[in-house]
Parts: structure tokens; sequence; C-alpha cells
DNA sequence: TTGAAAGCGCTACCAC
DNA sequence: GTGGTAGCGCTTTCAA
């Protein structure tokens, strides 16, 4: 049976009020009494429970964290960043995977909530926003990371996916390409809207258009979807000879697509990925692709929401981390 | 503000009694009644908090998961299945990475018990027993998933680290390989250590052995230990012909290792993971690896852990899954 | 300094 | 059926 405070009490000899101070350090108390009841808690293996404590109105030291997939490499090294960043200011973290699926999101988002944890790190897509309505009345802080919600008033800490999309395009045009697809996640995923935006006015500002059809989403699986469209894209007549994936994974399921046609990655395709996880220094050839600093945004989201940040946030200020384009062997000047 | 309990009955004009009813679904009331509280709970936005009913002896429905570092696929992967189990029950995931230290193991012990969560899911080793003892008398569920602790009365589910070593060597073996050497985690990592003895006692049914100096260990680093340890082996006057890696991530290590050297894999050189991630099928060549069946080892573990599975566990029941062998790309029969 | 006591939100037992 | 009430383990006044 697990000790309680009435338990440590008891056995040295003061009220439970004593021993709530020395748990606490705060009051006064002689230090005999102190260390006598120091180590009975000692003895006893006395832990405090952390929910009666939260049910007086003090904090659970947990923190909710929601992304699509935590299998999913990228989320996994976020996942991590924040854990870590949450450890250091003595909170745990609760992992929820969405799947992308506002249902899920919902309840999710209650069950936290029921759980009265101290804030909510949002890194999955939401497209009602109204689902955020209900935590937010409840005054629950929330911070999104690596996704953002346009228009909402919400701490939010990205990449800037718009000039990642740039970098991208800058580069395919730096080694001459005029021929360029993308393949992107679910059309409801603004990041991926964002990145394509991007590219496609860097492409703009050389005078060339992307064509419609040469923009491909995926949805589910990632890899499988990737290697499909980008198999499909190389069966156009006029094939394009870059592909520009919207993250890692669709951009190995483009490589795949290319070994199975025969076609040599980068002499006869370019592809860029996004995300620069663990996936693209592992890859053959190595993915040229734009990081993420996942490691700053995971520590940023986690100060914010915990307001460990010094200055008083204001409400709906937006931190914009620089993406880096990594150059691997995946993209090389096309043929002619 | 969040509503309680008090305000739905008030709202309502019953007793709190009454409102925990229609909660819990438990006791007697009217159709009525019953109707016009859930109507009140509803517009109120009430959600009943877990904390509070906790405190009174249920439970937290939360679950903490241990495992060395969650942005390891393998991880990920376990975690991802321990998740969608756990949730399929209505639970929710507290996951820690340890770095396989065990300060850190201790750490998280006493947090999670701290918070009263239902039960820990440890799948990173542990040196010192000791550690676990704390929670064990505090009869707090412990489950070990994909490494097992030799001795101690623990509920495990692992795979069959032994036979998957074996499937390695045989599969060498039969390709016709003499000289194999051994890339492994740290020599702490029993997971590890048993995969060597299977491999290393399939070698000598075969009636070879396995040289200490062909046997390496890694640190904290895994890829980058595994490419030195490879660079390493490959600089041997008489130089293995075939490599077993302990994981996947060692695994890609050889192979960069191999590339960096010019060594064609797997003509020259033969690699061999362990885990079947992600990262094993996105390789050039694909690695050839021993699979562990994750998706049923996290949905066992919890089931187990849960006791949703029926029988009454007995005190130290292991449960062993079978390994097995993805025959990919980067084996193939030595030289000569 | 020290301790008695009033909650925190909810469950469960018991009397009506 | 229904509601009063005693805790659950801990924090926090507030007297003493």
């Amino acid at each position: 049976m697990k000790a309680t405070i009435y338990d440590v009490a008891r056995e040295a000899g003061v009220s439970i009020a004593a021993v709530s101070q020395v748990i606490n350090g705060k009051g006064k108390i002689s230090e005999e009494r102190r260390a006598k009841i120091m180590d009975v808690m000692e003895r006893l293996g006395y832990k405090p429970s952390v929910i009666a404590a939260a049910l007086t109105g003090k904090k659970t030291y947990t923190l909710g964290l929601l992304v699509p997939d935590i299998s999913n490499p990228f989320f996994a090294e976020i996942a991590r960043a924040v854990e870590d960043r949450v450890d250091h200011h003595g909170y745990s973290l609760v992992i929820c995977s969405t799947d992308n699926q506002d249902e899920r999101v919902e309840r999710y988002l209650t069950l936290l909530q029921q759980k009265s944890v101290d804030g909510i790190i949002i890194g999955t897509g939401i497209e009602d926003k109204e689902l955020l309505a209900p935590i937010l009345a409840k005054s629950i802080p929330v911070t999104m990371i690596a996704r953002g919600l346009p228009g909402e008033a919400i701490q939010t800490v990205t990449v800037d996916d718009y000039e990642g999309g740039r970098l991208a395009a800058q580069h395919l045009l730096s080694l001459g390409h005029t021929s360029m697809a993308v393949l992107a996640e679910h059309p409801k995923v603004t990041s991926s809207q964002e990145r394509i935006r991007g590219f496609r006015e860097a492409m703009a500002e050389s005078g060339q258009t992307l064509p419609e059809y040469f923009v491909k989403s995926g949805g589910r699986d990632l890899i499988k979807d990737g290697k499909r469209n980008a198999s499909e894209l190389m069966r156009y007549a006029e094939r394009p000879t870059a592909i520009f994936c919207c993250n890692d994974l669709l951009a190995i399921g483009a490589l795949q697509a290319a070994r199975e046609l025969g076609i040599s990655v980068p002499r006869e395709l370019s592809v860029i990925g996004f995300d620069n996880t663990i996936l693209a220094t592992v890859t053959n050839p190595a993915l040229t692709t734009i990081a993420q600093p996942t490691e700053r945004m995971g520590g940023l989201a986690v100060d914010i929401i915990l307001q460990k940040n010094g200055e008083q946030p204001d409400e709906s200020s937006r931190t914009v981390l620089a993406p880096e384009l990594i150059v691997r062997q995946s993209t090389a000047a096309p043929l002619r």
C-alpha cells in the first residue's frame, strides 16, 4: 500500500500540515522537525500524490502533445524535442496520434482536458477550428507546433513553410530545371499548401508556371502515395525533371518509384524532400531536403506554453523559424 | 472556468449524487431526471474530472511507457502500437525517453508513480533491477516490452532475440559466408546479447566460431557507431564478408561505411539488420533484416497490463514472439 | 512555529 | 428513486 501524508505525519508525530510544509519547502519549521519528517518520508518511501495536489488547485505537471502519427520520424523527432524540454521543467508528456482526423482530435482534446493537463501542444492539422473553442473557453493553454491555424489567436511555432517551398524551387531552378512537379500530403494539410505556394511563386518569379496536373496529393500511407503519384507523373509524355515532395516520406516514395521504373536519380530525375528526418540521410542517393529546426521548435513550443519565456506572450504571437536547404545527392542539373 | 458536478447539480435542481449516477451509469434514476441532467451537462460543457475521480479510488486511465528514445524509429513504432491499443481501452499514454540511463528510469518511475498511473510498460533496459522494487512494492502493474529482465518475476513481451540471431546466422550461412562479424549496441543491452548468443550458436553448429574481435559494440549514436565500427572491421587484413547488426540503425551505419570505403553491398559485403523498421525499406540496397512484430507486441503488452486478456496472468509469464527473416537486397553470397 | 479545519471534485454508502 | 455525507490525499488559511 502506498504511504500517504497521514502516515508520515503519524509516524513523525506531527500534523499533516507540517509534512505538507516540508514537501513544498514553504512555511516555517524548526530544522529538527524538518529533519525528522524528511527521515520518515524516506523511510516510508513516501511520494506525494500529484493527483491529490492537483485537486487542491496545483498543477498536474503534465502536458498533452497531439501529432498525426508518432511513428512518423518527423513527429517522433518533434516529440523527443518537446519531451526533453518538458522534462527539463519537471513535466511529463501525454502523446496522442490523431491520424489527421478531426474526430480523434476532438476526443483527445476532451480527454486531456478531463485529465487536467496544464497545456496542450498541437502538432496536427485541424480542419474544424471550432474544435478548439471548448478548451480555449476553459482557458487551457494551447500552442501549435509545426502546423498553423490561420486566423486563430493561438501561439504558434512553425517553420516558414512558404519560404521552405521557395528554397526548394530556387535550388531546382538554379540547377536549370524547367519542368517540375509537386507531391503533397492531403490537400487539407495547411503546411503542404504553404510549401506549394512558396514553390509556385518562386517558379513564377522565374517565369515558370506549375501546371495543376503536376501537383499530386496523397492520403494516409505517405510512402506508398508518393510512390504511386510519382509513377503517375513519370508516365506523362512530358514528364517533369524534378519533383518537390512536401515531406521526406513522399520523397522516399518518389525515389522508390524512380528505381522501379529504372529512372536514375538524380541524373534523370531530381527529388527534393522536406523535414530532413533521419530518413533523408539514409536513402541512396541521400535526399536533398529542406530542414526544419525540430529541436528549437519543440523547445520553444514548451517554453511558450509554460510561459517560461520571460515576457508575456501577446495574444496571437506566431514564431516562424527559418528552414534550411540541405543539399545531398538526390538533386542535379537536368539532362539537357 | 470549468464547470463542476456542483454546477450541473444546481442547474438541474438535483443532488450531486444524482449527477454522479448518470455520469457512471449506475444506480437508479428516472428517465426524466436523467435526460434533464444530461441536457444540463451538455449545455454547460461539463466534463467530469478524471483527477477527482481518481482520488476517490477510481483509475487514472493513464499508462506510462518507458523507451530508450522515442525518436528511434523502432521505439516510435512500438509506441504507436501501444498507443493504439491503450486508446482502444480508453486510456492515454505518458511517454518517457530514458536514453538507457538508469538514473532517468528511476526518475520517471517515481514520477509516474506520483501521477498514479494505472500501470507502466517498460521498453528500456534496466541495469539495476532494484529500481523496480519500489513500484512493485506499491503493486503498480509493470510489464516489460521488447526487453526482458532476466530473473525477475515480471510479465514480459519480447521477440525471441536468440532465435532472431540464429535466423540471421542461418541466412548468412546458407549464403555461404564463412567470415562474419557483429555490430552490437552497448554491452549492457540484453537484447543485443541474446541476439549475439543465437548468432554465435548457429555459427558453432556450422562449425564456425565468432572471434571476439569481430564483435563491436556501440554507444549513444547508433548510426555513427555502426559506421565507425564497420569501418574498423573493414580495415582488418582478413575482413569479414558479412556483418550482422543488432538493429537497423547500426546496419545503416555499416551501409554508410561500406559506401564510403567503396565496398559494394551485397557483392563484397553482406549486411543484415534487426527490427525491420521503416529505415530498412528505404536504404539502397534495401536492408535484409529480422522483423519484430511490433504491433502484436504493443497490443499484447497493453492487454496484459490491463488484464484484458481474460485469464489471470501467472506471476512471471513471458510471452516470446517469433522473429521473421525479411530478405531484401543487402545480403548475397560472398565473392568466392 | 504548529495544527485544526475547510475545501478541491467526485464516488459510494446509507438513510429516507 | 433520491439526496445527505463521509471520505480520497493534499494545500492553505487562520488561530492558537
